[in-house]
DNA sequence: GTTTATGCAAATTCTTTGCAATACT
DNA sequence: AGTATTGCAAAGAATTTGCATAAAC
């Protein structure tokens, strides 16, 4: 079970903190014209989810998207801001700033997500 | 290409009212129990956003959830505010309060979705 | 009698999984 | 060599769409 670096992981890592943006799977594999397959990306993003590296937010769209985030860069998993959805451009990014949010007693929160879309200022 | 009113739209705003909570396509389905098509439920529904009548919400999960909100109730649509999602019992509802967030300048909102997932006090 | 809505089945889209082949260590 | 990882294809899950039939007005 120990985690062997592949050609497929760094591609992926490299590609999404150059993009320094929130990437759909999509995009990814554009980003990386076949040269990795749909399956791995998925289980590649996951795995780095899974340690942490990597951000996933589900947009308001339904869709996963995935971030190297410029608010949390190495920090420990902090979500607690929203992204931003151009539905212009689909372009999605971090807005800054935390929000604070506070749950009824008792609750325990596991994952933040805070989605907003609409038109940047470039589609406005 | 009046509306009209028909048995479906009336049994789902009526289950959807009466559980007063943030309701999946499946659950609803079950509610009316394989009383309406599933087709329908969602062109129903998707008709009733449109409307302003009902809320559509995108969890965490990547799924659509609907709800005559109580916040927003007869109000207009005004969803700057959070909903929870158990991962233990599946139940999603609202939080109490609107959330403040700035936009940079020049950007227009026109869907604001806010999710959060955890346990609530009975599972945790 | 028109025209909107419904039901059914099939199509889409996004994501995950099984499994044999490949590549790290 | 041994095992994690990949690629391919196929399976899954959620949502949408086409079209003939049924129900509103």
């Amino acid at each position: 079970m120990t985690a062997r670096n592949t050609k497929a992981k760094a591609m992926i890592l490299e590609s999404l903190k150059r993009s320094k943006a929130v990437t759909s799977h999509e995009t990814l594999q554009k980003a990386l014209k076949g040269k990795a397959d749909r399956a791995t990306i998925y289980r590649v993003l996951n795995r780095f989810c899974d340690d942490g590296i990597v951000h996933k937010i589900v947009g308001d769209d339904g869709k996963q998207y995935f971030a190297v985030c410029v608010n949390c860069q190495g920090k420990k998993h902090n979500h607690n801001h929203f992204h931003f959805r151009c539905l212009g451009c689909g372009k999605v990014e971090c807005l800054a700033g935390e929000v604070g949010f506070k749950l009824p007693k008792g609750y325990r929160s596991e994952n933040f997500n805070g989605f907003i879309s609409g038109y940047c200022a470039l589609c406005s």
